[in-house]
DNA sequence: GCGGTTAGACAACCTGGTTGACTAATATCT
DNA sequence: AGATATTAGTCAACCAGGTTGTCTAACCGC
């Protein structure tokens, strides 16, 4: 058991895919396919108030133009419109529909239930202490979702 | 203070980008301006028995085409070579070089400061115990890298 | 009204993956 | 031995998701 700084990595790192994985995998059972952790962020990042291109791109840290194809996926799968601003031509205001909505409501129920199922297995305190001591350690600092393609990819035997 | 699962997914991803992210930035100020982890990760694996294209890209869950072009890059760096196998004329076999070995030593130690660091902020007990869940938690699959982009592109205002 | 800024679109390009096709060498089977 | 199958590596085409740069149209401030 090396209990080395680089296992640490990889521990966290694990533990995040095996939740996002799973999370993928359920969502699509549930009949949203091409759903990837990261359609769902940038969901919430519309419903939250980023609801142009550009402010969406700050928001994922990502340029306008990058958020502007995740948005032309978003709305050609009904997850979000776009529609003209009549207080600025310029803009396209994006606003999520009801089954953008779904999709959140379901991908949180999922995460919920992910972690219930890790509650089971190490108990309720224990789960929150690490929590508790991740949320100290990573600090507040908003996480970064620029990473291309690997939360976005298809997976493979993950379950 | 949510704790959902969604929050609890984004605490380990903060976790883990914290470390790369700052593991790749200490590596860069040493000299190694160009390595990513997953170069990092390949060389280790190489240095562990994969010692061809196509048993590294099994380890890493790769294609062998992609384990080549790493390959070629680890090459061109200086932290591998590759000569011909006189047991079997298809096959290259991979060697590590002293500068790849310097590289895995460095890598190493700094992901070890890295955590010695961590346990200067919520004890060695502590951390340990996050380590053993997690541990328990994530199982002993192998973690999988095959994640295009991601740990391989260079990192903004991270650290 | 005019110059500067801002939102979005378009295009070219990069990285790091993928699959498919092909060659050469080794293994296996009759 | 010889025919056949497998295997390692390479090449090429392609894809996803990002980047930068350029351009247009609309807004803002003087």
């Amino acid at each position: 058991m090396s209990r080395s700084g680089a296992d640490l990595a990889l521990l966290l790192l694990g533990g995040f895919r095996s939740l996002v994985d799973d999370a993928t995998d359920e969502l699509a059972q549930r009949g949203y396919q091409d759903v990837r952790p990261v359609h769902d962020f940038a969901i919430r990042a519309i419903a939250a108030g980023a609801d142009d291109a550009t402010r969406l791109g700050q928001r994922l840290s990502v340029s306008k133009q990058a958020a502007a194809k995740t948005i032309a996926v978003l709305q050609e799968r009904g997850y979000v419109t776009r529609d003209a601003d009549p207080l600025d031509g310029r803009r396209k205001r994006l606003q999520v529909t009801d089954l953008g909505f779904e999709v959140l409501r379901q991908g949180e129920e999922i995460f919920d239930e992910l972690r219930d199922q890790w509650v089971r297995r190490i108990g309720r305190a224990e789960l929150e202490r690490l929590e508790k001591h991740l949320a100290t350690l990573v600090g507040g600092s908003a996480v970064r979702l620029d990473t291309p393609g690997w939360m976005t990819r298809d997976l493979g035997g993950s379950s």
